[in-house]
RNA sequence: GGCUCCAUAGUUCAAUUGGAUAGAAUAUCAGAUUUCGGCUCUGACGGUUGAAGGUUCGAGUCCUUUUGGAGUCACCA
């Protein structure tokens, strides 16, 4: 039983003996820093069920919390603010008996509670990932390990968009203008050395260049923008290629799949890279067909309508919401009626599932809200269960990342950029004597990517981030590489501890221990937290402020420089305990600490 | 134009979801340590929380109005 449930009950039952009015709820806080007091009981919102002078209640309250709650020792009552004491043996027991949990804060799923769906990333596969999908990777990667570690059971999924008129413009234009590599063939991964994704992403951007040639020659001859966008021969000739396609010809499906797996070959090395993974795949070609049913049975539970021209649409106007069409005239699907499958489908796949999260860039705010409106009136009972991790933009200092006209920072190239300044640090110190020059490379990489991670995941995931390549990243202050260092010198410490400190102590404690042993105990609450406001960000805090504690006991308290064995072994505990928690807060943000740095 | 989101120190971010004197980092300046690991620590400087009203014991947070920025409003995905 946690303290505060215990001080929660005690002032329930202080306020039903002293006044005789039974409260619902109590409302706590740390106490602030410039007060005496651990634990702190707000007393005004209390005034609804007792009107009185906060400071005399609070007085009374305090009294008999002190009587009857063994933990607390002390109180003072400044405006309506009760102070409380906690007792330094509930700290030392606190601590000895998470001390070698090495799940501490984690909590393991029920058997038969609800899975979480978490989907994230799902890329178009005629480009490359960059920053923008950077930012969708970590946080959806993230936000399932927080979830999972708060206790539910996750499957982490993407939908691979690898159909429409956006694919057969890399394949027309790889058709059309790929000049033949070294073995005379047309160019390959393998015959060029490029990364699968990056070939056909620079075709995605040869079909712009040259088509906007032809609208140009179209415009001169004297038609407007708009007709010749339409007019011009190679959006015909990707048109054609997709009703091809659709109609499962067989030399433009033998392409379509042929440049995909040279996408996914590329992805799934970006993906290492990054150190995110899936527990399943959903792709669009399979998903894109289904649809009618659900449309049918809308329409018999009059949640949809039919137009005249046989168009069907859903009408949300009640809901504040415009009318949203999911059958388009000629009865095909469009984007929204596949969404609306590919939940259906979900779950269907895995009967477990009681939730989802969508991992998407909030300029699909609307499309969502839509989305699970829609699956509600429906009437499926996981539909309330349905979040929309919403992100904001990842800008550049010149502007918006455009991948048509190449001003991006393209995800592979940023994490070598990253590894590379980790590099450059690390060698100016020069502490990895012995380290062999893989072990190194290895160290740059976690570093780097330590560095990117922490930079993106620390901001509240709906606000938009300014990334400048240069400057933004930075090795000190609120930085990953200022926790993984942290770390490092913790398990110096650790290594350099050659006696037995493996026995439970019972010692007074420094102010600065105490303080360490308080943001410990936050911890499991911090996941929570986080898992409830899908949010890293939250995790991240927690670990600085984690941090930021025992580098100040750090800096005032001496561990192995200590004469009594007890308090030596206690510090080495509590030092190694802070180690395990930066690491398991960390894998949380899917970010490695290294043992030297 | 309708709707949604954002705005906090020069800069990058916090603020326990309505709580105490709005906190960190960075930059600048001053100091401590020179030892378990050097990227550690302490302090100073820095704010009308975009603006104006309102709600209440109490507002950065909620409501109204307003300014600026972004997104969205396709038989696109």
């Amino acid at each position: 039983m946690n303290i505060q449930n215990t001080i929660e009950t005690a002032v329930k039952q202080g306020f039903l003996a002293l006044y005789n009015v039974e409260i619902p709820s109590v409302e706590f806080q740390a106490t602030r820093k410039e007060f005496e007091g651990d634990i702190t009981v707000v007393v005004f919102p209390l005034l609804r069920y007792k009107k009185g002078n906060p400071v005399q209640i609070g007085e009374d309250l305090g009294n008999y919390i002190v009587e009857n709650v063994a933990e607390i020792t002390n109180y003072n009552v400044v405006k309506g603010f009760l102070n409380l004491v906690i007792d330094d043996v509930f700290y030392t027991n606190f601590f000895n008996s998470v001390y070698s949990d090495t799940s501490f804060g984690f909590v393991t799923p029920k058997a038969d509670d609800k899975a979480i769906m978490v989907e994230y990333s799902s890329p178009n596969t005629n480009k490359p990932l960059h920053l923008g999908h950077v930012r969708n990777n970590l946080l959806g990667y993230s936000v399932a390990e927080i979830i999972k570690a708060a206790g539910k059971k996750v499957y982490k999924t993407q939908i691979i968009n690898d159909r429409g008129i956006h694919i057969c413009k890399s394949m027309l234009a790889w058709k059309k203008f790929a000049p033949n590599g070294n073995d005379g063939q047309k160019e390959t991964p393998e015959n060029t050395g490029l990364k699968g994704d990056k070939l056909v992403g620079n075709y995605y951007v040869k079909f712009d260049q040259e088509y906007k040639k032809e609208i140009t020659n179209l415009i001169a001859k004297g038609l407007t923008e708009e007709e010749a966008k339409k007019e011009a021969p190679l959006f015909k000739e990707a048109q054609q290629m997709l009703l091809k396609w659709e109609s499962g010809d067989e030399e433009v499906v033998d392409l379509w799949k042929t440049m995909n797996g040279w996408v996914y070959d590329g992805f799934e090395v970006t993906y290492k890279n990054m150190g995110v993974n899936f527990d399943n795949l959903y792709y669009e070609s399979n998903t894109y067909l289904l649809g009618k049913d659900v449309v049918a049975q809308g329409l018999e539970k009059g949640v949809f309508y039919k137009k005249e021209d046989g168009s069907v649409w859903c009408d949300l106007t009640e809901d504040g919401l415009d009318e949203k069409l999911v059958l388009r005239s000629d009865g095909t699907a469009v984007y929204m009626t596949q969404d609306i499958c590919t939940a259906i489908q979900r779950v269907k796949d895995y009967t477990d599932v009681g939730g989802m999260v969508y991992t998407v860039g909030n300029e699909q705010d609307y499309h969502f809200q839509v989305l699970f409106l829609i699956l509600k009136k429906l009437g499926f009972d996981w539909a309330k269960q349905l979040y929309h991790l919403s992100y904001g933009m990842v800008d550049l200092p010149s502007g918006k990342m455009k991948s048509r006209e190449g001003t991006v920072v393209d995800a592979d190239d940023l994490m070598v950029e990253m590894t590379d300044t980790a590099r450059t640090i690390s060698e100016e110190l020069g502490k990895l004597d012995g380290y062999s020059d893989a072990e190194k490379e290895d160290l740059y990489k976690t570093i780097g990517m330590g560095a990117l991670k922490y930079f993106i995941l620390k901001v509240d995931p709906k606000k938009r981030i300014l990334f400048d390549p240069k400057s933004s990243v930075d090795f000190q202050g609120n930085t990953g590489p200022f926790i993984q260092y942290t770390y490092a010198r913790i398990q110096s410490i650790i290594r350099k501890a050659d006696f037995d400190y493996s026995k439970p102590v019972t010692v007074p404690f420094h102010e600065k221990e105490k303080e360490l042993l308080k943001q410990l105990e936050l911890f499991p609450d911090t996941i929570q937290q986080a898992a409830a406001n899908y949010s890293p960000a939250i995790v991240a805090n927690y670990t600085y402020d984690l941090v930021k504690e025992f580098n100040s006991f750090y800096q005032n308290v001496s561990i192995l420089g200590e004469t009594d064995l007890d308090k030596k072994i206690f510090r080495v505990q509590l030092a190694k305990k802070v180690a395990d928690t930066i690491k398991s807060s960390f894998s949380l943000l899917g970010i490695n600490v290294p043992e030297r740095m």
